[in-house]
DNA sequence: TGACATCTACGAATGAATTCGTAGATGTGT
DNA sequence: ACACATCTACGAATTCATTCGTAGATGTCA
């Protein structure tokens, strides 16, 4: 009853990143979209082998099967980031996070966007501690 | 003249990180601030492709080559991190940063920190501006 | 000096990722 | 119906990561 969490390759996340914004698609319409990765049966070959992982499902109906990805962008990146985190910070999303940001630039609206989701997160938590104190 | 940017392995990673708290070292004491990772041959054959692939020297003057790393753990984390961040972020590290934190329980002491560091993304910013405009 | 420990180098086995060629089934247009 | 395009399935070749065994050099100690 466990989460198998397969992790794609490199290859496997251009694949999907196509699937997540124009889902459902067949072989062919993904080979499309991905400008020049690859032969077309490079393609199909990646594929049939995600499917194989579980990756995506398909549509069997028509001559040219149709795939959706299983695992979201949200899903992806979560995990993505987490992995990371414990890969190489510790396993800590917030120095990740700081890390992220120092030495960029960033836009005064995201500044303020940042700021919001810190309130936010601050908000949250007091929250939650007033539950556990009542 | 360019940067050749070897991408460490999961395993060189594990061994980077051994190196980066305690280098220089022998295989010997690499292997052994690896718990129960692999064998001591297996150690030893990591680290010298790691010697090809130029992410560590080492000085041959003792029978025991003793090694150190050429990669900081801070160039190895912005690395990471740029990738993490054009492989599903658009390039954004803002976004990034953004994903780590949400839905992650935050010290109090941590939030004020990463005020502090927008605030100082913010001024840095301003100053830079000010001297393209005199 | 001889037994033993330790070190490096090297090569082999395995498995995964990547890439593509080819074969055979199935549609389409004339 | 025939020629042609398109689709899937399959397997082979290549490369890389991982793991370890063994051989040969070198150091230690009784």
């Amino acid at each position: 009853m466990k989460r198998k969490s397969v992790k794609p390759t490199e290859s496997e996340i251009e694949i999907l990143k196509v699937l997540w914004t124009h889902e459902p698609l067949t072989v062919r319409e993904v080979f499309e979209h991905l400008g020049s990765s690859g032969g077309y049966t490079t393609v199909l070959k990646f594929m049939q082998i995600m499917l194989e992982k579980g990756l995506v499902v398909r549509d069997e109906s028509c001559r040219a099967h149709v795939y959706r990805s299983t695992l979201s962008e949200a899903d992806m990146k979560r995990q993505a980031v987490s992995g990371l985190a414990s890969k190489l910070f510790g396993g800590s999303r917030l120095r990740l996070a700081m890390q992220a940001l120092s030495g960029e630039t960033v836009a005064e609206a995201d500044l303020t966007e940042m700021r919001a989701l810190i309130d936010k997160i601050e908000r949250s938590q007091a929250d939650s501690e007033s539950d556990l104190n009542k």
